[in-house]
DNA sequence: TTCTGTATAACTGTATACACTTTTACACCA
DNA sequence: TGGTGTAAAAGTGTATACAGTTATACAGAA
């Protein structure tokens, strides 16, 4: 059990609702789990810390981020702003094989959305779409702000009874890929976002 | 001597130059620099590293950061979406005490260009600048951004040489606020960012 | 010389132990 | 009942020790 496959597992439970957002991760707990002494689970955390899944304060106890109204909307536009770009840039690139991928991940993606692996579904999806633009920082960035939107997902079990939608989208825009309309599409990865973004506010009251 | 002690001293570090790109930074020689055991260091190591000041990986020393020409162009990108969104934001909701703010950054900033702090001057005026949009999380991106490309152009000694330009565009960029010139000012930022970038570019040949 | 293998030194990862801080539970008082 | 103080429990931070890995230096072969 490496550090890395301590905080693998524990972003599983946080994207998979098991550990909603607030809950608190004490390190004895987690070391017990584990069967590691609470160094490498102290370096576990400091990594969900950076990808933003969790909270550390000096000698309190972890805790799964908890987004305010505020910051989910900060987090769309940003969203918004650096997915759209990376899509535009992507599109521009985008060869016959990317295509082929894309088709690829949409399928795997359906599959796992069945298996209830909606996070990963989800992201599998969106990788694809963007992996032409050869972007690795944008790509990272884009990963944390899905990641810390999806912990309030995953809270509110939004993705399971949403998803007759967002695989239509998903379907609506691999078909613009392969028809090359580059604006149309921007234009719906744009309204599939401030979609998922209006649900989510929505249970936020 | 705590580890956010530490990785600020090792930032100003990198960012001053003492640390070039590419230097290798051992635990026991840090613990020894700053009177403490190996577990505060590596506390602060991961946060540079989660700051991209410095690269982490198993079982290998760490190192400051070192971008490839490609790295920095994106970076650089990503600084233009992220900044010029950010300051649009910023121009729209700023007040007079704001402006006043501005100014005053502005003045610190130029005594600590004389200073040497060349780091600290830049990032205290771009602060100041963007203070008014409020957003954290954008800011703190950009934040992550500026620092990582400062490391690259810290190893080069290009901001004490440019000094002169870069402070004049940060008073235009103070006067166009006052004036209101919303656009005008946005065009130029982008221009002072261009600038920067073309810049550094030149000296990773 | 330059390459390769190897012994040694240097370094990292983590278990354990203990000092210090926060949280929790509960008794006490208004 | 509701608030407050306090002691015990739980938790975090870090020094130390040692096992395992990587880096370094040097000897011998091509």
């Amino acid at each position: 059990m490496t550090p890395e496959d301590i905080s693998h597992a524990l972003e599983k439970d946080i994207l998979g609702g098991t550990l909603a957002p607030g809950s608190v991760l004490p390190q004895g707990a987690l070391a017990a789990r584990f069967g590691v002494s609470r160094i490498p689970v102290r370096d576990a955390l400091a990594r969900l810390a950076s990808a933003g899944l969790v909270e550390l304060a000096p000698n309190r106890r972890a805790r799964v981020v908890q987004m305010t109204r505020d910051e989910v909307i900060e987090a769309y536009d940003l969203r918004l702003l650096l997915e759209i770009d990376l899509f535009a840039r992507a599109l521009k690139r985008m060869t016959p094989q990317d295509l082929d991928r894309i088709d690829y991940a949409l399928a795997r993606s359906d599959l796992e959305a069945r298996n209830a692996n909606w996070a990963e579904a989800d992201a599998l999806f969106h990788a694809a779409l963007y992996a032409p633009a050869q972007r690795p920082r944008q790509q990272a960035m884009i990963d944390g702000l899905r990641r810390a939107c999806r912990v309030q997902i995953a809270s509110y079990a939004i993705l399971p009874e949403d998803t007759d939608r967002w695989l239509a989208d998903h379907a609506t825009l691999r078909d613009l890929c392969r028809a090359g309309q580059t604006t149309a599409a921007a234009e719906r990865l744009r309204a599939h976002l401030t979609g998922a973004r209006d649900t989510l506010l929505l249970h936020l009251t």
